[in-house]
RNA sequence: GGCCGAGUACCCAAGUGGACCAAGGGAACGGAUUGCAAAUCCGUCAUUCGCGGGUUCGAAUCCCGCCUCGGCCUCCA
């Protein structure tokens, strides 16, 4: 418990209480999702914890409860730090087997262009949907819309953020510029070398804090080596751990040429340096479209926060880390390195071929909420492997119809008195101690369950806590339409004024028979002192 | 093999040395309510924290060993 915003910092592997470089303001990257495929559950786990401690940072609670903080906090306006989140699409094409890492195996987009190609053939894809499979871009963004619209679903802030301002979501594809830029800085500087074949090597030994993030060392990463890296691709680097930032070849999918990238944009000077360094027609490696998209549009060489899976702690986030402080010279790319964990699936790793990687998508349709579904994500630690499965969907489900109900008694009772005045300073306290959902969610249960007859103010209170957790905020109606084989609303009432008819009767039989069809077509209703209700249940 | 992280009730999960003979949610069970249900409300539900040692007046919490699960060690959120 704190009463200051403690994180885990990957980077020194301890809890540190949260200061940005600049007071109230905070800069926030976060390694988006790769556009070949759709966005899985695990992803998104990943994403909204980032969702999470995002909103908990922008929350007036946040600034709030350090007493020592007061005054800076009013300076915050309501409180809450201005976050400026940022979250990269990575579209440009890397290849299925990096393990020879400069270009064998088949290239993702190649993979996804031919997935779409057949999906198209047999009439699988969705209605409505036209994508040129031969086009990659036309495909990276057929499954960009795709995560943009699941994202919404699930009210990730950054994304919905982008819609007034589209640079919060960069595209890779859109910055190779940028990209080359930071590559030729590297190079200038001594940090990065060209071998023979065209290919650009970052220089990890030109950087000796290389491994400081995941507790490697280049003589461990020597040693390790085993033969997973291609002798010929060895011999050409100056060692072992030296990664690609550019990679010649004219063959590739989706390739550029540098100097007619920086003489398009009118820089003859770089463009003369691509023709200096034999900067030759090709590809982005996978770790430089971070470094360049985190300095070009958050607008500042150190950052406060960086966000990704636990899997891009090595190598991805060490290289990020390389690249940017040979460029810029300062100590720290981010100074906080946020690492969620993975997802399970019914207590195993997902797997393809068991079919655990779901879709938010497939969960609609099985009818669940986007409430549930964001609240089951979000509601393990992000540092703890979450296990999910559909029993715990179900239990979220239940919790979000506990808040519904809580949130609608709140209503009708016109108080300005809390029945808790302290409730949000727990609630605080929990979340501001590394992000501990559990505790706090723990903290709401037990309010809700201690105020039988809730006020207009707790009502308010309870919409400051779903400013942070993002749950009920998640509109139903932002779903995708619900399966069509359902009845409609006007059978339904039909069949309800039926019943109706039949109770008044006392025909039970009748009554109860209506009630186990509509059960039948997952319709609930609920008998009340004025009539029945009915609901959607989702079909498990 | 190296480096990390985790193991708390039927399930999810908080708690990291005394206020814990362990929050909160779900399930289950008993009761109220209901024509019967659903929903709701009331109650019950871990003398115990992966296993074995140790430190301490005191341990789920610290130390040692073991077991199991997960991540990384150039695809992966």
């Amino acid at each position: 418990m704190s009463d200051q915003l403690t994180l885990h910092n990957t980077l020194t592997g301890r809890e540190e209480i949260f200061v940005p470089l600049r007071a109230g303001e905070c800069s926030f990257y976060t390694c988006g999702p790769t556009v070949y495929d759709f966005t899985h559950i695990g992803n998104f786990r990943s994403f909204l914890a980032a969702d999470l401690l995002r909103r908990w940072l922008e929350s007036p609670l946040c600034a709030r409860t350090a007493p020592d903080r007061k005054p800076e906090a009013h300076a915050f306006g309501q409180g809450g730090y201005r976050v400026r989140h940022v979250m990269n699409i990575t579209d440009v094409g890397h290849m299925t087997d990096d393990s020879a890492a400069d270009g064998a195996g088949e290239d993702k987009m190649e993979a996804a262009r031919k997935r779409l190609a057949e999906a198209k053939k047999a009439g699988t894809l969705p209605p409505g949907v036209d994508v040129d499979p031969s086009d990659p871009l036309g495909v990276a963004d057929y499954y960009r819309a795709a995560f943009v619209e699941d994202a919404r679903t699930l009210s990730l802030k950054v994304v919905l953020d982008a819609d007034r301002d589209p640079a919060l979501l960069p595209r890779a594809t859109d910055h190779i510029r940028h990209m080359l830029a930071l590559i030729l800085e590297l190079i200038e500087r001594h940090h990065a070398y060209v071998d023979p074949a065209g290919v650009v090597y970052f220089d990890t030994q030109s950087f000796p804090d290389y491994g400081r993030l995941s507790g490697n060392t280049l003589e461990k990463i020597r040693s390790g080596a085993g033969g997973r890296v291609a002798a010929t691709v060895q011999a050409s680097k100056k060692h072992p751990a030296d990664f690609m930032l550019w990679k010649h070849d004219p063959t590739h999918l989706m390739r550029w040429d540098p100097m007619r990238v920086f003489a398009d944009a009118g820089d003859a000077e770089r463009a003369e340096l691509c023709r200096k360094h034999a900067l030759k027609e090709g590809y982005p490696g996978w770790h430089i479209e971070c470094s360049a998209m985190a300095r070009a549009i958050l607008d500042h060489d150190e950052i406060d926060l960086h966000s990704g899976g636990e899997d891009n702690i090595f190598p991805h986030h060490e290289c990020e880390i390389a690249q940017s402080r040979c460029a810029t010279g300062k100590q720290h790319f981010a100074r906080y390195w946020f690492h969620p964990r993975f997802l399970m699936v019914n207590a195993e790793k997902m797997s393809k071929s068991k079919g655990t990687f779901f879709t938010v998508r497939d969960l609609l349709g099985k009818g669940f909420s986007p409430a549930a579904i964001r609240l089951e994500l979000i509601k393990t630690h992000y540092r703890s492997n979450a296990n999910f499965t559909e029993q715990g969907l179900k239990d979220s489900m239940r919790m979000v119809a506990r808040w519904r109900a809580f949130r609608a008694k709140a209503e009708s009772i016109a108080s300005n008195d809390a029945s808790d005045p302290q409730v949000e300073e727990r609630f605080a306290r929990a979340l501001n101690d590394d992000l501990n959902i559990s505790g706090a969610l723990g903290i709401i249960n037990a309010w809700i369950n201690d105020t039988p007859s809730p006020t207009r103010a707790d009502g308010a209170i309870l919409d400051r806590f779903d400013g942070v957790l993002g749950v009920l905020a998640c509109a139903d109606e932002g779903a995708p339409a619900q399966s069509s084989d359902g009845p409609s609303d006007a059978e339904i009432d039909a069949l309800l004024r039926q019943r109706a008819e039949a109770r008044k009767a006392k025909n039970f039989a009748e009554s109860d028979r209506i009630r186990d069809q509509l059960a039948a077509m997952n319709i609930v209703i609920t008998d009340g002192p004025n009539g029945a209700t009915w609901s959607r249940k989702a079909a498990l």
